[in-house]
DNA sequence: AGAAACGTAATA
DNA sequence: TATTACGTTTCT
């Protein structure tokens, strides 16, 4: 059952759609034209490959998905009013905006709590957490416990891109050759058995009843709800009735499979981020692969806090909003045209298509290379998500300040994730220095997903295409661009010591890394697609950069900031990444 | 875990 | 109806 998760609650309460998003058509992925050369167009019959992935091209994933256009409010059953008003509040309040843990998709402003608190993906259109499962605590993470995972990093080792050759390669589909008598799935049962009838059953629903896993879960219940009332209905429908228990039992699955969804996106980001950098030193001896971590979790949450009222309070800025989108545009292009260096050709031959924008721009001034590391941070990681509630106008406290806080602070993602492949690993434990606060709160963000590309690239870039696809690259922009990738994912916490940790050595700096990093981002604001806009957007903290190194004991450093940066000057681009990922403060520098 | 294959939703 | 491709399932 759960499995059809989507259908499930969809049949029952929507209609039966399901509710897949389907590209926006506008970004910059979806612009351009296959590049023929990746996994998914080798499997496309227009490729001579045969069809049986029925993947869209590396290089086309969307960056903003969208929900179909037939999609409506779960209360109300009427489809999204954005367009009809001005202001930034009201156009969210109207829009339609999709759960990622209970997959409802509903206008906030038929919701009958405050949509205060729901917790805005700024990643990907239209989706959110809504102030349900919010006040249920579940948390993105689910808590299903059960369950999969957490967000931590996903993929543990691989990529090591310098060093290793891939074990294997991938086997490109070449179609029809490769394959002689040997594979047919499906295809051979049902010619030779059945023969009836491919696909399409519409029914969905046989299908399943997988695993079950449920949860105890307490509660979801009374969803849905409400307000609406009036009208209708609708389709929907039934929605109404009402009861809904989608909560229940599927909301987890579903929330998993969101989850899932939001980590792939997450973890491509950090893939191409990472393609590229690593390995450099050593690598080596250690490994003891570890990860593992964190989780913390617990998050609590709240409870309840709010209420109904709704009150929206978002303050949108739509300044920030402008600039935001415009970050966003770069990102995007960067993204694509590392994409294409991982081996695409994109950037190398075929395809004519990108034109000039995308190629060019490679900033090399501190500051600006400092800017960027943000939003690509923000990229990779889990970024996501802020709290609709920025403010919160309601105030209650009650539970105590803790509270609000927290929400803001919700970014904050456990999540070791990223760096996680082989190399580097810290070894240090963690103790704050800096500011930090850790908190575990566990939300993971881990939600945005895009996924395939992530996992895709990495595959190409082993196998396939590339060969080359490592090395080659021309030097330059990956090179000393710095920019293009360092990214990954900030520092957030503490860490510090790698350094100190082990005593040091000079070497010590781009040896070992540190781990991840838990915490808590600022967020930065992603700048995602284009038609994103509704979001609120909240001002990054910003905190003035340390001139001192803190030790986890407490103590700075001897060497001061300069020294270091004089350091960091004689580093390349790898050993710079990794430095980034030792603590939050030099990442910072 | 990752990759491949599939069913079928969304669109054209 | 045809095509693309999402999200899940199944196989490795
Ligand atoms: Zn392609
Ligand atoms: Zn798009
Ligand atoms: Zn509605
Ligand atoms: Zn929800």
């Amino acid at each position: 059952m759960v499995e059809s998760v989507e259908v499930m609650s969809g049949s029952k309460a929507l209609g039966g759609a399901r509710r897949r998003r389907t590209r926006c058509r506008r970004c910059q992925a979806c612009m351009r034209s296959e590049c023929g050369e990746c996994n998914f167009c080798k499997d496309m019959k227009k490729f001579g490959g045969p069809g049986r992935m029925k993947q869209s091209c590396l290089l086309r994933q969307c960056t903003a998905p969208v929900l179909p256009h037939t999609a409506v409010c779960f209360a109300c059953g009427e489809a999204g009013k954005e367009d009809t008003v001005e202001s930034e509040e009201e156009k969210f309040s109207l829009s339609l905006m999709e759960c990622t843990i209970c997959n409802e998709i509903i206008h906030p402003s038929c919701l009958k709590m405050g949509k205060a608190e729901g917790i805005i993906n700024d990643e990907i259109p239209n989706c959110w957490e809504c102030p349900k499962c919010h006040k249920e605590g579940k948390t993105s993470k689910d808590g299903d416990g059960l369950g999969k995972r957490r967000l931590d990093n996903g993929e543990v080792g691989r990529w090591k891109l310098t060093d290793d050759p891939p074990p294997s390669k991938k086997k490109p589909p070449s179609a029809e050759e490769t394959r002689q008598d040997g594979q047919k799935r499906k295809k051979e049962k049902e010619l030779s058995q059945e023969s009836g009838p491919k696909k399409k059953m519409k029914g969905a629903r046989e299908k399943h009843l997988k695993k079950q896993k449920q949860k105890p879960n307490s509660s979801d219940s009374a969803e849905t709800n409400g307000p609406n009332s009036s009208s209708g209905g609708q389709g929907s429908g039934g929605v109404g009735s009402a009861t809904q228990a989608p909560s229940s039992t599927s909301n987890q699955d579903q929330r998993s499979h969101h989850r899932e969804k939001l980590e792939r996106f997450k973890r491509m980001c950090q893939l191409l981020e990472r393609t590229r950098d690593s390995s450099s030193s050593s690598s080596s001896s250690s490994s003891s692969e570890s990860d593992s971590d964190s989780d913390s979790d617990s998050d609590s949450a709240s409870p309840g806090g709010a209420s109904e009222p709704s009150s929206p309070a978002t303050a949108y800025n739509s300044r920030e909003r402008e600039r935001e989108k415009e970050r966003e545009k770069e990102r995007e292009r960067e993204r694509n045209r590392r994409l294409a260096e991982l081996g695409f050709s994109a950037s190398d031959d075929s395809e004519g298509e990108r034109t000039g924008n995308e190629q060019e721009q490679e900033v090399t001034s501190e500051e600006t290379q400092q800017q960027q590391q943000r939003s690509r941070k923000s990229e990779n990681t889990p970024r996501g998500r802020r709290s609709a509630a920025v403010t919160e106008i309601e105030d209650e406290d009650a539970a105590g300040g803790g509270e609000k806080n927290r929400k803001p602070g919700l970014l904050t993602p456990p999540s070791p994730s990223a760096l996680s492949s082989s190399q580097h690993q810290p070894s240090i434990g963690h103790a704050h220095s800096e500011g930090v606060s850790k908190r575990s709160n566990g939300q993971e963000v881990s939600r945005n997903g895009r996924t395939r590309m992530e996992k895709e690239n990495a595959k190409s870039n082993s196998g396939g295409t590339n060969a080359n696809a490592n090395h080659r690259h021309q030097s330059n922009k990956t090179g000393r661009a710095g920019k293009t990738r360092s990214g990954t994912k900030q520092t957030p916490t503490q860490t510090t010591g790698s350094g100190t940790a082990n005593g040091g050595n000079g070497g010590v700096l781009l040896s070992n890394p540190a781990s991840r990093i838990a915490a808590q981002l600022t967020f930065i604001s992603p700048p995602k697609a284009v038609q994103m806009e509704r979001h609120l957007v909240r001002p990054p903290p910003a905190c003035p950069e340390p001139h001192c190194l803190l030790l986890d004991s407490g103590a700075s450093h001897v060497l001061p900031r300069d020294v270091w940066l004089r350091v960091f000057q004689h580093l390349n681009q790898k050993q710079l990444c990794v430095c980034m990922r030792v603590c939050r403060t030099w990442s910072r520098w």
